[in-house]
RNA sequence: GCGCCUGUAGCUCAGUUGGAUUAGAGUGCCAGAUUACGGAUCUGGAGGUCGAGGGUUCGAAUCCUUCCAGGCGCGCCA
């Protein structure tokens, strides 16, 4: 928030000047330098609009500079000049203490931004409803709901989405293995088919299948039966494993009876053929992509009359469009990423604006046990399924570390360091931090603060902190603008770090009213942004531990 | 073979979208700190040719290029 005031300052400055009227102002940013000597923002305007005007940058740093301290006001405690044309600005002290009082008034709203009525649709997880969640799946889920609640924050109307791959050859074969699973429990013979879902789970659903209906229905009943009970129980049994971790979905999107009960599918197919296309070749439908950015074209209907998988992508695209979000974003497994570019191309073709489609790719979680890799070990039955996870884990823990690193790394899940006591439990530091504070809120004897006395929180330290808590706006919005949560769990550790250092060196509770009072209002502050960063990530911050 | 991702301290990773003599954090290692508000905390130290070479410019971990290493993907499966 500051910067935007900065901003305007110096346009309003520079502009009452002839000489600088004509500067492109939207060349003009700032950043934080990493020195603190360096001030508390500069800018590298001078450097870019003199390579343009290819004069010297220094001397136009010092013209600008010296047109700045003309009219400076109180808000600014120095600006300088720095080689090779920085222009460095110190922000008054008084400015800083006094933005506490906008941070307490401001509370959980700190760092959000108002409505800006755009409208964004998020898919994430998606996974089939053939079995339950696995550790796979947990690290889109994670990122995919912190990157919904950033959005949500920044203004957006959000709609998570989850796209139920409720039909086709898989849920088939599906049906069948159950069908299979049934009639052995009922003493009759049926071979599990080839390539079938050969897990216990299988089994167990099985059993509540012949405790629940008679005999005589089963064996009557179609495979499609089957189908139907197996994914209804899966999705109940995805919606229980994403609850412990505080996710949930506005929207079940059905491939089944969205795309081709509905007749959906028939509709995109009939657009395709509209634009030209679609064409036929050995027994097949292809579509264009060729022509629209992707290296070859593809079957889009099998010679055996079904549409395959990348058909029914297409028109639950065309789909997400038709409902007319500004933006759509898909959180796929890095596997997918070939999907990425046939999928845009088809969406070329469909003549959408696919620069609204963004893709979030997660990389692949290794789980690491006694320095061993396990997260292949499906035979060996040490296949970790999110509900396995969470009986040794914390959620808090699990969505932090899921978070934790940028989504397109691969990434290591140690057990042996995450367990909860563990030094490597980041989430305990952050939420420790909140909780401290909380014990010193409560044990205040003051029952009103009067926001005057911020003024006398006068040491590095403090003005340091509030710097870095002001700081959380940008780092919200860049998160948003990347996608990218794992910012807000790296600026967490550092804020939780700076406090811990603090509440070190300076007691909080002294004898003197009025400092106690402007440390409270610093420690609030520093309170309201941990719980809202952390709820970013979807993770609690109790008041004791 | 082609495409995408990755390569930064012993290990796990950041690095503000090209910025400022000294490239950061956690962990591990070494040495310290408590008559204070929660020691599950804090302070200090050692540790790097940013995978390698070349290029672009005032300025490169960041952009371009070649090479090396690892992961993933290249179906009329989903």
């Amino acid at each position: 928030m500051l910067q935007k005031d900065i901003i305007k300052k110096i346009e309003n400055y520079l502009n009452k000047e002839k000489e600088f009227v004509n500067l492109d102002f939207s060349k003009l940013s700032l950043f934080t330098p990493k020195n603190i000597a360096h001030g508390d923002f500069s800018t590298n305007f001078a450097l870019i609009i003199a390579s343009e005007l290819k004069i010297n940058p220094n001397e136009l740093a010092n013209k600008i500079t010296s047109t700045l301290l003309k009219r400076k006001d109180k808000f600014f405690d120095k600006i300088e000049v720095a080689k090779p044309g920085f222009i460095n600005f110190t922000i008054s002290k008084e400015v800083y203490q006094n933005l506490l009082k906008r941070i307490n008034q401001l509370g959980n709203k700190f760092g959000s931004s108002k409505k800006n009525k755009k409208r964004v649709l998020i898919e994430f997880v998606s996974a089939n409803p053939t079995g339950f969640l696995h550790v796979g799946h947990l690290r889109n889920a994670a990122v995919g709901d912190s990157i919904s609640r950033i959005l949500s924050f920044s203004g957006y109307e959000v709609t998570n989405e989850y796209y139920l791959n409720d039909y086709g050859g898989q849920i088939k074969l599906l049906g069948e293995s159950l069908q299979s699973r049934v009639y052995k429990i009922l003493g009759v013979d049926k071979e599990m088919p080839e390539g079938g879902y050969q897990g216990e789970y299988l089994v167990d659903l099985a059993k509540i299948l012949t405790t629940k209906k008679e005999k005589r229905f089963l064996l009557k009943s179609e495979i499609k039966y089957f189908s139907s009970v197996a994914t209804d129980y899966f999705t109940k049994e995805i919606k229980k494993d994403l609850e412990p971790l505080n996710i949930s979905f506005d929207s079940w999107f059905s491939e089944k009876k969205d795309i081709h009960e509905s007749r959906y599918l028939d509709k995109v197919k009939r657009l395709l053929d509209s634009k030209n296309g679609i064409y036929f070749q050995d027994n097949a439908e292809w579509i264009k992509t060729s022509e629209f950015g992707d290296d070859k074209d593809w079957v889009i209907k099998k010679s055996d009359g079904n549409s395959t998988y990348f058909m029914n992508d297409i028109a639950y695209h065309q789909n997400k469009f038709e409902r007319e979000f500004d933006l759509i974003v898909n959180v796929w497994g890095a596997d997918h990423h070939s999907h990425i570019s046939r999928l845009k191309a088809s969406m070329n073709l469909l003549s959408n604006q696919t620069e609204k489609l963004l893709f979030v790719l997660i990389q692949f979680v290794r789980l690491v046990r006694d320095n061993k890799d396990v997260s292949m070990s499906k035979r060996s039955g040490t296949y970790t399924t999110i509900k396995d996870l969470l009986k040794e884990f914390d959620s808090d823990l699990v969505r932090f570390l899921m978070i934790s690193r940028s989504s397109d790394t691969h990434f290591d899940f140690d057990f042996d360091k995450c367990k909860s006591n563990s030094e490597e439990n980041p989430v305990f530091y952050i939420q420790y931090a909140n909780a401290r504070i909380n014990s010193i809120l409560k044990k205040s004897p003051l029952d009103k603060w009067n926001f005057k006395n911020v003024l006398l929180l006068n040491e590095d330290k403090e003005i340091n902190l509030i710097k870095r808590l002001l700081n959380f706006t940008e780092i919200v919005s860049e998160s948003a603008e990347n996608l990218a949560p794992h910012k807000i769990a790296f600026y967490l550790q550092e804020l939780a770090s700076e406090f811990h250092a603090y509440y070190k060196s300076t007691k909080v509770l002294v004898e003197d009213d009025k400092i106690l009072n402007g440390r409270l209002i610093l420690l609030s502050s520093i309170k309201i942004v941990l719980i809202n960063g952390l709820n970013l990530l979807g993770v609690s911050s109790p008041d004791k531990m």
